[in-house]
DNA sequence: CCAAAAGTGTTGGTTTTACACCCATGG
DNA sequence: CCATGGGTGTAAAACCAACACTTTTGG
């Protein structure tokens, strides 16, 4: 960055957003946390959880704030999406708004925070109206969720800390909009090696055989050379 | 972005600047373009080029603004890279920098702006000291192109406008840090229907066999489902 | 004992890799 | 005529996709 002095007159001190796709797998489908706006601009439409940068906070930091005050949970899935910055964006100026996108386990339950009314889970296959460009980020993330399930095992960050393979599976059906096939499903994950068997079942929950129940191994190599799990 | 009002007292005003990664091959390296900052702090230092947002400026805009200060050249492969915003990345202030890679053929020269003593291309290997966090922002760009490369045919935005078969490996080889069989390399990018045959041969330019030149179909499917280019 | 879900291998086709020689030109 | 880089095919190995039955439990 090149800030040489004198600072140029035109230049843009415009105020800094933190805006966060919270996903999570919730009646096997995808789901995303929405809130309603308290206050115009778009009174009453819902957006997506997010606010302002703090003084001497950083953009994580603001990110992980605003995840925490929306569900009460810290120590989850977060990465950086995009920046939007078009001038135009936000009908009372300049405002930057640095997009991430976090995965939430199922378990997790939503909450309001002081600046929204509610707040809610919804389908991302069926959004209302949104927002600013909210919209567009949430597509955005979308494609960015399909990509990383394709080709790393971020999936695990959708589950409870302990799944069974079915549960596994309907998770990246549910994610990648196609069915995939069983016994190659299970073959692929468990020779990657990201799984670990626990000695515990699912049982009662449903009708049939208890199924094994696995963790994700917090130590497995993330991936070195990404190789598509499911090409 | 819930940019609910009251704005909160403690809401962040920032400084916003893009930074560009200008990437070139240049002498079979992968080389970039630095600038040595005239002002402090780090008055003195190689950086990567950029600066301030104008008012009413994208992003976009503004980095490309900054691109063709630097090199003169417009219509390039530009992306956005990633945000930095740690707090204290700027010795002066919250400074926010939106970071964006860009490709350039290897024709292009460089252009002392009005902000930088002098702009100098360096070996992406070989990199002096830099102002900020500008190592940081070149190390994650590295990595991005390196990606990109293996899974995209982003490889001819770093050549002239026709090119050998033999140059683009070339080129590959050095972004990849590793080498290729020439007969893989050919069957893959020939099958994959993103080059056109001139009827032009590079001759003269050194000993041997002239060799056909190519050149990048506009008009190709970029990527429907991504595989990778080289596995 | 029936319904429901869990679990488990093999085969054929496709893709990928490894590899060596002849060709056209300039000096 | 020799050095230099351009151009070409094939066979073995690895990988992927498709596919059906047995096992365990609860009702």
């Amino acid at each position: 960055m090149d800030t040489s002095h004198p600072l140029p007159p035109d230049a843009e001190r415009p105020l800094l957003a933190v805006d966060v796709v919270i996903f999570s797998l919730r009646q096997r489908d995808l789901q995303l946390l929405l809130v309603r706006r308290r206050y115009p601009p778009f009174k009453g439409r819902w957006a997506i959880p997010g606010g302002f940068v703090h003084v001497a906070e950083s953009l994580e930091q603001a990110a992980r704030r605003e995840l925490e005050e929306e569900t009460g949970v810290h120590a989850v899935y977060l990465e950086q999406l995009y920046t939007f910055g078009e001038p135009r964006r936000d009908p009372r100026g300049r405002v930057i708004s640095v997009a991430y996108v976090a995965l939430v386990p199922a378990d997790v339950t939503a909450r309001a925070g002081d600046d929204a009314a509610q707040a809610d889970w919804h389908s991302a296959h069926a959004l209302p109206a949104l927002a600013f460009d909210h919209a567009e980020i949430v597509q955005y993330a979308l494609q960015r969720l399909r990509y990383k399930l394709e080709y790393t095992a971020v999936g695990f960050e959708l589950l409870p800390h302990e799944f069974t393979l079915s549960e596994l599976q309907a998770a990246y059906e549910t994610v990648l909009g196609e069915r995939l096939d069983k016994r190659n499903f299970r073959r692929r994950l468990l020779e990657a090696g990201i799984l670990e068997e626990t000695e515990r079942y699912r049982e009662g929950e449903s009708q049939g055989r208890p199924a094994r129940l696995y963790r994700y191994r917090r130590d497995a190599v993330t991936e070195v050379k990404a190789r598509r799990l499911f090409p």
